[in-house]
RNA sequence: GGCGGUGUAGCCAAGUGGUAAGGCAGAGGUCUGCAAAACCUUAAUCGUCGGUUCGAGUCCGACCCCCGCCUCCA
């Protein structure tokens, strides 16, 4: 199995640290408005990819944190009159909820930054005692060009970087650093009233990249084997927690980095995001789309490729969900029907060849394109067999469990996706059905029509088949 | 300016040297009392120019468009 990796811009045999078992970290959202869906692809990303590896069969220990302290939080926290503690507990929760309706499998761990306060000083000590770091008046910040490989996940040169950020000069922030390019382990705190934590340089709270090497290297480790996150991480976070990171432990930290793509929105295509006022949240949008189609659209996506978020494009996902539950929905009618079970050599190798492609497609850096494409083809061959007056009843039995589990990697739910029928209209609806399948033998299609159209205003559909009348939910 | 990504039919999108997968939409057809679902048939020379090669979307060079990162951001 292939993933791309950002450090060597390379696809790499995948090894992990441990046979069988997978330490993957992501970063989190900081949690100061609900999430939009620029980040739940990130989250839907990276889901669907330890899904895979759980097809797969490995075991994988999964942990994103929630980042609950730091200026944004503050500033909105101050906005709406409220405490820091309160805007965190309230966007967490509307985390949880966002990411449950998107059928995101929960992290085997949540930390959160403002539980970790311990942890954090500790390791900043450690960074100045190795000198790594160095304290300005309640500040501490990292000494970038110490650590050699600076700039080696992004491809950045210090030179460069030092010049870019000579422009923000500016800053007060910037004046007391030994080098422009130093961030901030640990912020002093600014007023009396904003939200602070005892430490051996004073009041203060931790700088926004810190967090995730300490929570990354206390839950899962020194080195880990996935670290992902959006590309727009890449520089200076990713960078940053491999500086903090190495420069403590003398590990490397991260074997393989994975960083997915944007959602663009509109004509230009322009990256979703909160300044330039472009962006929709899951919160709202799940009112009007249904999870499950929003939750394909962008897990059928490769994580690596950039999603333009459109109607025209959520719609073509609903439209394939839609093919996905007829053929599920055919298959469930004649496995249950009287007609006996006949054996169909070229379905059942149709069925093995389609698991053979899209292993081969999901084991390359996750191709779902392909991955799809190769379930897009084998369709018409099971659609075939459920028209015919025998059909291969063990085979489309298999098929049926398979889809169901590839569609579980999207996370798409089959039980979900299938609504059973049952419901306290049901008698009604069958009584209908009976009524009308009685006209249609006296040939009485005045009858028939008005009862399907009496039925479709119900939301039911009618389907006639050589195998009887059939009807399902809208 | 530095770093990275992208440009394939109306749309989504595969493809890493051998005469362009697949899906959606559209068109036509089969089945059906009519429908629904399904099935069948059907479209592009791959941003531009030049080069390497028997042969290039696919390698090399130049250029153009778009997007992102370089400051908070998934």
């Amino acid at each position: 199995m292939k993933v791309f990796n950002t450090l060597s811009r390379k696809k790499e045999e995948f090894k992990p640290l441990v046979p069988g078992q997978i330490s993957m970290y992501v970063c989190g959202p900081t949690v100061y408005n609900y999430i939009h869906i620029g980040n739940a692809r990130s989250v839907i990303a990276f889901d669907t990819i330890r899904r895979y590896f759980e097809y797969r069969g490995y075991k994988v220990k999964y942990v994103s944190n929630f980042t609950d302290v730091d200026d944004k939080m503050i500033n909105e926290a101050r906005a709406e009159n409220t405490t820091v503690p309160k805007l965190a507990e309230r966007y967490i929760n509307a985390y949880l909820e966002d990411t449950e309706a998107l059928n995101v499998e929960p992290a085997t761990l949540h930390p959160r930054a403002t539980h970790e306060i311990k942890e954090i000083i500790a390791f900043v000590k450690e960074l100045i005692a190795k000198g790594y770091a160095y304290e300005v008046d309640g500040d501490v910040y990292y000494r970038a060009k110490k650590f050699a490989d600076y700039g080696k996940l992004s491809d950045q040169n210090i030179a460069q970087l030092e010049e870019g950020a000579s422009e923000h000069i500016n800053d007060t922030e910037q004046q007391r650093k030994e080098d422009p390019i130093d961030f901030a382990l640990w912020k002093a705190q600014k007023e009396p009233d904003e939200i602070a934590w005892d430490s051996p340089w004073g009041k203060g709270r931790p700088g926004w990249h810190i967090e995730c090497s300490v929570m990354s290297t206390k839950y899962l480790g020194d080195t880990i084997d996935i670290h992902g996150g959006g590309q727009d991480l890449e520089f200076p976070h990713h960078e940053n927690e491999i500086a903090q990171s190495e420069a403590k432990t003398g590990k490397k930290f991260v074997n393989y980095w994975l960083h997915n793509g944007f959602v663009t929105v509109g004509k230009d295509q322009e990256k979703m995001s909160k300044s330039l006022h472009n962006f929709v949240t899951v919160h709202d949008i799940i009112k009007e789309v249904d999870p499950q189609v929003l939750r394909f659209f962008m897990a059928s996506v490769q994580y690596r490729r950039q999603i333009n978020y459109s109607e025209d494009n959520l719609k073509q996902a609903q439209v394939i969900l839609e093919r996905f539950k007829n053929t599920l929905t055919n298959i469930n009618y004649r496995l249950e029907d009287d007609t006996a079970s006949q054996e169909d050599a070229a379905l059942k190798q149709a069925v093995a060849q389609t698991k053979l492609k899209f292993e081969q497609a999901m084991d390359d850096d996750f191709n779902v394109q392909n991955a799809l494409t190769a379930i897009y083809e084998l369709l018409p061959v099971v659609n075939a067999n459920t028209n015919l007056a025998n059909v291969d009843k063990t085979e489309l039995k298999q098929f049926k469990k398979l889809l169901c589990q590839w569609l579980n990697i999207f996370g798409i739910d089959c039980d979900k996706l299938v609504a059973t029928k049952a419901s306290a209209e049901d008698e009604q609806i069958d009584a209908l059905v009976k009524k009308r399948d009685e006209a249609r033998k006296n040939k009485d299609w005045a009858t028939s029509d008005q009862i399907r159209e009496q039925l479709k205003k119900m939301g039911i559909t009618i389907q006639d088949t050589p195998q009887g009348t059939r009807w399902t939910r809208d």
